[in-house]
DNA sequence: CCTATAATTCGACATGTGGCGAAATGACGG
DNA sequence: CCGTCATTTCGCCACATGTCGAATTATAGG
């Protein structure tokens, strides 16, 4: 019940949302995902760690950088559901198809670039 | 999107879990569902409203009082699915068959009676 | 080692939310 | 109509939460 409600409260921001939704399909670097939502750096990280502590998305951190990506396997049935349902759900709405192609234009910037520009800004 | 995030948010409280798994299979009447969570009869119909807003669950009202159903055929797909998920994730735990036991023996008393005895503590 | 830098933690603030009791609403029975 | 009573609405309070910027941590590369 406690882990459950740990990822029900974590559903209930639309910024973890769209988080968790552009990790579909691929690992992101926080960086990334800070200039996809266009959040403080203090302010992504928290919602990670929330989405991570409800065992929806799984961090690891290579050099530097801490990547992200959606729970595996390894992860709680209700978490892995709660994953499907949610993307089952708003895959297709605007709002995530428009995240969803940011994203593509994120993903072509070398992430060395964009940290160093979000550094300055 | 707002219509999702209606729902997460109307997820993320225990008590309206409670209320929302209290109605798996039956109808409940207001008085019914105060007397299963222990608050004061303005919060849960807060609870309950919030719920309502989110299609989850539906009120009809009957003479006096007012009896909520889980959300039917005509709710949005993602408001059944998320009962679905609800249900499945929760109906075993200890907490959940813990209430489910003691709304049959709320189920026992005439509403009526339960009613009156509310008014009075 | 020392600097630069990606990310997190901390501290502060504004806003949101769950809770209650009191007052309002609406429906039934005289 | 008028009182009774189930529920909702309102006003308030305590506490949780989202956000930021500053300080801290940890790691890569001179």
């Amino acid at each position: 019940m406690f882990a459950f409600m740990a990822i029900t409260r974590a559903l209930s921001d639309e910024n973890r949302i769209r988080a968790l939704l552009a990790l579909d399909g691929r690992e992101l670097c926080v960086c990334q995902i800070i200039e996809l939502l266009g959040l403080a750096p203090s302010t992504v990280s928290k919602h990670m760690s929330i989405l991570a502590s409800a065992r929806l998305v799984e961090g690891k951190q290579v050099g530097r950088w801490r990547y992200y990506r959606l729970a595996g396997d390894e992860a709680p049935d209700e978490a892995r559901e709660a994953i499907a349902w949610v993307s089952k759900s708003l895959s297709k709405t605007s709002k995530i198809q428009q995240d969803a192609k940011r994203l593509k234009e994120i993903l072509k910037i070398d992430p060395e670039v964009l940290c160093k520009a979000q550094h300055r800004a």
